[in-house]
DNA sequence: TGAACTGCTTAATCATTGTTAAACATCATG
DNA sequence: CATGATGTTTAACAATGATTAAGCAGTTCA
């Protein structure tokens, strides 16, 4: 199997590919594997060979805590076309695991592979460094929402994100998308208590900003829900230009 | 003027440098600058054409918010040895300010300078791509101390994550080392209020886990500290390996 | 010396969020 | 169809943190 088309659309949208570039993407050797909610994809530990990019569903990376085994913080969320854990590549090992949040289909790639390319491809390297670096603004954005919103806008934020990444690589338009998350796993994911999640939902329900029904999502008031939010895209650096 | 000797230690912690990759590091030009508390070292946009190293003094990612000017987010702190906005080399520009917490010494680094290294240093581009990659580690754990710690066992985390980081670079030894960070600011790096944040700081020094006097920080007992912040370096990556 | 300024500390009150518990809806299965 | 399992929704109450206000300590500077 290839390197999905998705994780090409990723990177074009950002910046122009040579047909080198391309051919090497291409070409690269993978493996499939799918797997089932809540199974790990990655382990977290100290030494991985390969890392793994999203084809089909939702993946999270998840942190166990300390001497609380049953609770967890969930740093990021992962769709289609994300390159999840190619910071393993450069780093000693994972500090956190990478979990399928509903079913998950994705492309395992050899860090053999890696190395080989940033020995050939500089060009390439400094886009799979850049999007490294677009999760680690995600990271800062979340921040930012976690210590300047409150509940529902906070919630608002996560959704504006979501939808304008499923967006930026094809995965979803005219404002719905497909959310396979529960509200605990919301809960690991903002801060709050699963309670909480509920209460926000609902303020967003009650608003008329969003349609939430099952796993769909209709937004039904872009504007009002980003106002809400004081959602800015610009962090994930959605522009094309040569790097 | 050459990087700083800083930045080497923190590289030599975690890899092997060739005799080539070093000549390359001590003999890229940079430029000096000095900032007084509180200025703009990096400004918020969309353009920048060079890095900057700290050489002393600490520095913050300062991330201002929309429709509310007076207030702003700190992700990230930064200290001597650290490469602050590398990642404004392969991104289009940077969402936050880079700014002053007390005096500070960067060097600055040209973008042009760092496009050759990746055309011919492969490993040493991992290496500086390693160092974004902690930075996101960083921001990840900011997250799940946010999420998961309250009030003085969250200063804790950031008080011990600090000392790791100075003491790793040979910046502080014996607990103690030196804070220029008004409380004012911690509120911004934590996300709570300024009076939230003196009560977790009196909260510490009633339970005498640290000494606190202007900027002069001991840490009397970091078995407590760590055990409290539930601390765990694995994140800041100290393990030494060929990368 | 003393006024003005800045930052730290404390208290009182209020808002937000967590916890516990229970009702309700949906779905798979015997 | 009844049952149990899972997830959502709601309510009551408790804990955490924000806000406002005011006192205090150290500096700067006239």
């Amino acid at each position: 199997m290839a390197i999905t088309e998705y994780f090409i659309r990723f990177l074009q949208r950002r910046d122009t590919l040579s047909p080198r570039d391309l051919e090497w993407l291409r070409a690269v050797p993978t493996q499939h594997a799918s797997f089932a909610p809540g199974e790990v994809i990655v382990p977290a530990d100290r030494s991985a060979n390969r890392s793994c990019m999203m084809l089909r569903g939702l993946s999270a990376r998840s942190h166990s805590l300390v001497g609380r085994p049953k609770e967890r913080v969930i740093t990021a969320l992962h769709v289609p076309g994300d390159f999840v854990d190619l910071h393993g590549f450069v780093l000693a090992g994972l500090e956190h695991a990478v979990i399928a949040v509903g079913s998950v289909e994705v492309e395992f790639i050899d860090h053999f592979e890696l190395v080989e390319m940033t020995e050939n491809f500089p060009h390439l390297t400094r886009l799979l460094w850049m999007a490294t670096l677009i999760d680690a603004a995600i990271h800062r954005q979340w921040l930012v929402a976690a210590a300047s919103l409150r509940s529902s806008a906070h919630l608002a934020h996560l959704l504006c994100e979501i939808y304008t990444r499923l967006n930026a690589v094809g995965a979803a338009s005219d404002y719905q998308f497909s959310l396979n998350l529960l509200q605990r796993e919301l809960a690991d994911i903002l801060g709050y208590s699963p309670i909480h999640v509920n209460r926000a939902v609902r303020d967003l329900r009650d608003r008329n900003l969003i349609r939430w029904s099952g796993a769909d999502i209709t937004i039904l008031d872009w504007q009002g829900l980003a106002s809400l939010a004081r959602f800015d895209p610009t962090y994930l650096d959605l522009e094309r230009q040569s790097r």
